[in-house]
DNA sequence: TTGCAATTGTTATAATTTTCACATAATATA
DNA sequence: TATATTATGTGAAAATTATAACAATTGCAA
């Protein structure tokens, strides 16, 4: 098994260029240098080829890579040529966002039930889904096929609904709770903090203010 | 000046020390170790002591952290020991969730103003705000002294919004469309793309599929 | 054909980040 | 007061990641 570690950064670049790519594709172009990639996404071209190097060897010498070619192994290598069923729980405002949003309902992922446990918010509609009450996840779960579950409750439901989606068969977690949930080593899990994007921002800005003293 | 480098990643778990320490003074815990630290947030210990190191000592050695003192300093270090007025551009769905989230309206932050090109939005209430048409932030911004512009507009419009808040005197910008922008150097910005993430699951445990073949 | 220009894949080098190990300092205890 | 214990701060080592440089390959034009 030749299982080389690959870079996170490496891995989300690769999310990146096959963004970029599907773009290029929609316009008709049909080959690009791993510069023009680079340009286009703002890194360097030789860490575009050294991170398409990980995976193979996808472009021809002197001329560059195959658009449509590249894209579809993009595709393969980051597990998007299949569908990847998704329940989202917490149908808040950002439920209701990311339930609808394209970011969900594209390259290969599919919002296919929400969940909330307010009862006031179970029945209501959100895009052509109706909100599931909670005690409904391991059966539609399991009905489903959901193997990745999305975490939009508050930071004191968030641990429970973790636990709840483990019980239920579900492979990988993205939460975006503020607060550090644990989860069975086989359990794929993905903290998405909003406030501390923002924070690294106001930490660059206090930097820049104190450099310029 | 003693203007060391710091890791993104350190600035990062800051973020994260920061809220566990909120976490741990509001349960009235008055002093902690790096291990305990470590634990709490999932990092090694080491990791904890050396992060910290790139700002100061704020320890006692055989004893740990007073968890307030540090608290404030994490804050201070973070740019949080004042208030940043944000404005958000974009009133669909992610706008909404994020201008009425806890996260954009906590620990220093507080959203001053929403924006959206479309009229139907315009005029629309979101918590205490009403949406502003797009046309208004040059003045908005100057008056409620936005420092920091959220982009929640659909990539199409994302450059363009960019393009206002910087002649808005905007300093730093959080963009949630999944398209590259270009704006001058002086101004920060930071990306978050919620399929990137997704997508780093889907590849996870794409590997994890062919090592149990 | 032959030589030139373009562009990849890869090896070597540099830079960055993390981990380790321990000297140092504070506290508690006998 | 001496000793044991705890836990920080840090310098050195290890690991990881990025950059640079270039040999290899392709296509094109003369």
């Amino acid at each position: 098994m030749k299982t080389l570690r690959v870079p996170e950064a490496t891995v989300t670049r690769m999310s990146i260029y096959s963004r970029f790519l599907e773009r290029l594709d929609r316009n008709g172009i049909t080959t690009i240098s791993s510069n023009e990639i680079a340009d286009g996404v703002g890194v360097s071209p030789a860490q575009v080829r050294k991170d398409l190097a990980y995976f193979g060897e996808f472009g021809t010498r002197g001329v560059g890579y195959n658009v449509q070619t590249l894209l579809k192994y993009t595709l393969r290598i980051l597990g998007l040529d299949q569908t990847w069923q998704l329940a989202i729980v917490g149908a808040g405002n950002l439920g209701q966002a990311l339930t609808t949003s394209r970011g969900f309902n594209a390259r290969g992922f599919h919002v296919a039930c929400v969940f909330d446990h307010d009862t006031r918010r179970v029945g209501q509609r959100i895009g052509q889904l109706l909100v599931q009450p909670l005690g409904q996840l391991p059966e539609l779960a399991q009905k489903e096929n959901i193997r990745i579950g999305v975490i939009t409750v508050n930071n004191s439901m968030a641990q429970e609904v973790a636990n709840i989606m483990v019980q239920s068969g579900v492979q990988a977690i993205l939460n975006f709770a503020p607060i550090t949930l644990r989860v069975p080593a086989n359990i794929e899990i993905r903290n998405v903090d909003l406030s501390i994007t923002l924070e690294l921002l106001t930490f660059n800005l206090g930097l820049k203010a104190a450099q310029s003293l």
